[in-house]
DNA sequence: GACAAAAACCGACTGTCAATCGGTGGCTAT
DNA sequence: ATAGCCACCGATTGACAGTCGGTTTTTGTC
């Protein structure tokens, strides 16, 4: 019984992502060293961590000598793009006037400038949309 | 040990949530009439996804004669906004450019008039900001 | 080829949380 | 008083992240 049907990550999963977007592929020991430290976490942890994600499709790998690189598998916004939408659908199940209507809300209280923001960008996709058609 | 930073509902809570929506307050007996026979869940089942929904303070109760009867202390579009939030916050770190370009790529493909929908409720709410201001 | 170091892998344990019931005990209306 | 209804408590299950310890595999080096 999947406990919500959304497959949300962890709290280190989410860090170790980050880390690898900032700093490109990197191995488990690289990641350990910028935030294991901090946390007070072995190098294992960050192993499994990274080992799980990788499970999970998120992180693609290969084997440098006998030592695993990893690297994002989805770049950063595509995976944010991915995730927002999961939620999305999950619980405005394809409704777009409330997916819209939390949009703006969301950008609303982030800051005026970002609903301009939003504005400037939905502007460029339109245009770029009519062109390719 | 949190496993995961953002408090994101389950399914049944969920659905619990929505029929409260739908339906105006309701009583638990209510909402398991309506969801209850087809998931094959015992009213209690529902009594408890209620009432964790209420410690939540996502229901509101109030007792009539000796049963309570639940409302929703949030309206639908507050709490998708609340719950896309936690999810942007928890996922980019308070990055409005990162935010704008997801809940853009989301709205791309829920369609093209969605993206057409976000552009006019834009533009009213830019309206009104300014008014206010 | 043997060996030490490094790293991957496996398995286990913990904490958290949703879902799900059963049983118990308290009101309520008759 | 008493039969029902219902809330509450507690227990169980299943999933999953975080966290390690211990074991095995691989490698580079004498």
């Amino acid at each position: 019984m999947r406990p919500t049907p959304w497959g949300l990550l962890g709290e280190l999963e989410l860090a170790v992502l980050d880390r690898l977007w900032e700093a490109g592929e990197s191995d488990a020991k690289a990641v350990h060293a910028k935030l294991g430290r901090r946390r007070g976490i072995t190098l294992n942890t960050v192993q499994s961590a990274m080992k799980r994600l990788h499970e999970k499709g998120l992180l693609a790998r290969s084997k440098i000598s006998h030592a695993f690189v990893y690297s994002p598998a989805l770049g950063r916004d595509d995976f944010h793009r991915e995730a927002v939408g999961d939620v999305v659908a999950a619980l405005l199940h394809g409704e777009a006037d409330a997916m819209v209507a939390a949009f703006v809300g969301v950008a609303e209280r982030a800051g005026d400038d970002t609903l301009a923001q939003l504005e400037a960008l939905i502007a460029d996709r339109r245009k770029a949309t009519r062109r390719s058609r």
